[in-house]
DNA sequence: TTGTCAGACTTACGGCCGTTAGCTTATGGA
DNA sequence: TCCATAAGCTAACGGCCGTAAGTCTGACAA
């Protein structure tokens, strides 16, 4: 993670050659204001060179417009997610089922802990239309992959190594189960009380994964 | 359902004592800007006020900032989708299991015909932070209260015939359940396109409500 | 030491926003 | 017919936004 940026004092100018470092600037202010802020609508073009201490136009040469600043945070959030979701896969150990409560667990810990990324990340409406911005389609299709891909995977194990009543899609169980994070993660990032018991985390892993 | 507004011609001043007619114009207007937009930040007050045909102004004895006209939105698509929900029910049969599909797949068939307004309804960012707007606590909480009742009561039917493995929490197990299809309907009011197969509703049904 | 140019900055334009203050108009009871 | 008043309008303020055009300045090769 980033360091946030709050010194309030005359930007130091970067070294030639460094121009590249405003970027990581530029994005580490974005996603501090959006953790402050709580609402992406906080995270305009001009209020992120605030919080970065530069003037507004200084943002492009980084990004083409607003919309691109948000897609490089989403980026950075998801590889982040990805990342930490091997660690826990990681530290599980060998057992399958460990392994995919560990992975879970680390997804919906994730969203609790950064509510708002995790908004933006996942049902974010930080494209106006997608149309009229320098986005492509591609950079969405792409977000993502990879946290699924490690998804299926341990699920797959866990099937294999029959743990779970596995279907004969396994595709298609892993999106399932990943749906049924995706409401609970959604819903507590979006809500101010959440309802309903504490381990109904569990509950949606066990019911969706078909442990025996 | 309100018809969308779309003449251009000078609007017919209402009748005296007719002046509230157009709190519901309003509503429909804002309901028809969030259906085509696809963009909750393109329903602004300005722009209720024109697609209503009146002056911006005009909206204030009726609502009370641009916040409230969104609750306004939910509040009345929240009771259109117990209603439709209800109905599917209702015309379900009095076979448990059909009655909790027919319910189920209703809520899904609402969020993927009206996707902006599930959004809004359950995922919303239409209140900037609550805090300096006319809305309350107590509007947020009671929201969705009657549709989420009917889903539990349905589940609680299914346990009660042993249709369904029902665990010692019904509450809990209808969270669950909802939260499941809140996944899968909020990911697909989202996202462009929605991988995985076609009959993953059902799936996350069968699996949440414990089906035997 | 000096000149160059990457890495910023200042200024400005037009646009849309929410909201306030005060004015107009047509409706319908007297 | 008249006129009180409900219903809605016009004008305007201040604010923030994205972005374009041109300017400064200090790090570094020569």
């Amino acid at each position: 993670m980033v360091t946030a940026v709050t010194n309030t004092e005359p930007r130091r100018r970067n070294r030639r050659g460094e121009g590249g470092k405003l970027r990581d600037e530029i994005i580490a202010a974005a996603l501090a204001l959006l953790d402050e802020g709580g609402d992406e609508r906080a995270v305009t073009l001009r209020s992120v060179a605030r919080r970065a201490g530069i003037a507004a136009p200084s943002i492009y040469p980084h990004f083409a417009d607003q919309p691109s600043i948000m897609l490089a945070v989403v980026q950075q959030e998801m590889d982040a997610l990805a990342t930490v979701l091997r660690e826990a896969v990681d530290n599980a150990g060998p057992d399958a089922r460990a392994r995919l409560f560990a992975l879970c667990n680390a997804y919906l810990d994730f969203a609790k802990l950064h509510p708002q990324r995790y908004r933006i990340m996942f049902g974010g409406l930080w494209t106006p239309s997608v149309e009229d911005t320098s986005i492509t389609d591609a950079d969405l299709d792409s977000l993502g992959a990879g946290a699924f891909t490690l998804l299926a995977d341990v699920l797959g194990a866990c099937v294999e190594e029959g743990i779970a009543h596995g279907s004969d899609d396994l595709f298609g169980d892993a999106v399932a189960l990943w749906l049924g994070l995706h409401g609970l993660a959604h819903q507590r990032a979006v809500v101010r009380k959440m309802p309903g018991p504490a381990d109904v985390g569990d509950r949606l892993i066990r019911a969706l994964a078909h442990l025996k």
